[in-house]
DNA sequence: CAGCTTTCGAGCAGAATCAAGCATTATCTG
DNA sequence: CAGATAATGCTTGATTCTGCTCGAAAGCTG
């Protein structure tokens, strides 16, 4: 098990758990208490958790981690999603990409789609997810414009006013919206009121809006209502979504694509 | 198989499991892992992918790990410079941090910090820095405040009128300013006169500015004037630097530190 | 406060990984 | 075709990581 994977794991067992002792970790990781004893000592010269004798506790009130510590669940369903996603847009077009670990995959299959080599730009993304900006910064077929903002630790989504002020100087041509929850009655909604104004903004000043949403987000409810689901024109979900509730988001006049 | 071809594979590898070790790519791609590895590295020097020790993971989704910086020139002398800023920085300010890799440094440097930890938040910073913004949006003690823009590929920094929308809404107690050259005469400098624009304006939203540049940078000129000599508070550079060189420094009122 | 237990930190050995140099092969160029 | 250049694979010495041991320190108990 290589260090980062160790890591991970650990930062994961410490949320869940809120304290963990180095013995406990050691026999769950399979590894000797030393090393746990070492990789504490590094996550804690990085505040990352704060160090006790016997093992460590989470830092400060942070319960939810951040994203990039997260093991992705359903990897596959959100490539294949991602990649679907990715075949709507156009060369040429200005893409709006909100935060979360589908969006960020559907960042990763335009980055690896062949046909957006030429031009200058090939695409035009905007995004307020850190994560798929600096991704994607490198490739020089994209141009990236990132809305300002404050940085939400367990999202790397950028929120607030900065964010909502540059989002009112553009106009893209589609938005892709990660979401938490998709459901008929209630719209689209994220966990976060901040985060749902940012997205319903990206949404309003684009001309298509798509929702990425995995078979486990639809029919759900969440706290943050982002938009309702007249407001959206494409839904991509995998095969696993139960065929009754697609027929609800198509009898509301959606483009449903199942992968 | 040819060279193109191999990075192709491995970064479709890479970006479908997240992770890749290197014996395990040079077993798929039937090359030696010495192949493998200088390709790993030459693809971490385009920020492609993160180098770790024993494979590579994606870029932004796993860690940098912080006391790995291979591509770095003077790499020791800039995590001296930077700690020596990080000490000028109080709890409970607003800093201003721009790109450039002493700039990074300087962000690491706060992240350790011990003292850091109390208060919500202990610090405010404001970068327009992508690759900053992304390494310390997971610490709970900071704020993170991001500029929008447009990514200038070469440095991960946001530029043009978005960001000196943002900006000019924010006021902050430090200024960074990473430069590219530094001259009594002449002021700091930077490569790119959209980047030097923004940074102009970090430092006219600062009450204090810090010039963070190893000694290889002072008494030289660059392309993009970013402000004058009188504008910044105090130097901080390495102790290689030529000491009738800070003598100016220190004649033209500036406090210089030297590490 | 004394005695016991647990945990820690440092040092060491073995294994894995890496960086650099060198020989060989492939590719390009005129 | 000859020479130059670049890429690849192999070898070697150095570095890093991990697990183990042992003395010291910290915490618990009576």
């Amino acid at each position: 098990m290589s260090r980062d994977a160790r890591w991970k794991s650990l930062l994961e067992l410490l949320v869940e758990r809120g304290r963990l002792e180095v013995e406990e970790a050691a026999a769950e990781l399979e590894v000797s208490a030393a090393t746990i004893r070492r990789d504490f000592d590094q996550l804690a010269e990085q505040q990352m958790l704060v160090r006790t004798r016997g093992g460590a506790v989470v830092h400060g009130v942070s319960y939810e981690l951040p994203l990039r510590y997260k093991t992705a669940r359903r990897a596959s369903e959100k490539q294949r999603i991602a990649r679907a996603v990715a075949d709507l847009v156009s060369p040429g077009e200005a893409v709006g990409l909100t935060g979360g670990t589908t969006t960020t995959e559907v960042a990763r299959a335009l980055a690896v789609r062949g046909d957006l080599t030429a031009g200058s730009p090939a695409l035009t993304i905007v995004t307020n997810a850190l994560n798929i900006a600096t991704e994607l910064a490198v490739r020089p077929q994209f141009k990236i414009v990132v809305t300002g903002g404050v940085a939400r630790p367990q999202s790397y989504e950028l929120i607030g006013p900065l964010a909502d002020g540059v989002l009112g100087q553009i106009t893209i041509d589609l938005a892709v919206l990660g979401v938490v929850a998709f459901d008929v009655t209630h719209g689209a909604a994220a966990n976060d009121e901040a985060e749902a104004a940012v997205n319903r903004l990206l949404c309003e000043r684009a001309e298509r809006v798509v929702v990425a949403a995995d078979s486990s987000k639809l029919g759900r409810r969440a706290f943050a209502r982002i938009c309702a689901v007249g407001s959206v024109d494409t839904l991509v979900t995998d095969t696993a979504a139960d065929e009754a509730t697609v027929g609800l988001f198509e009898e509301a006049g959606l483009r449903v694509i199942t992968v």
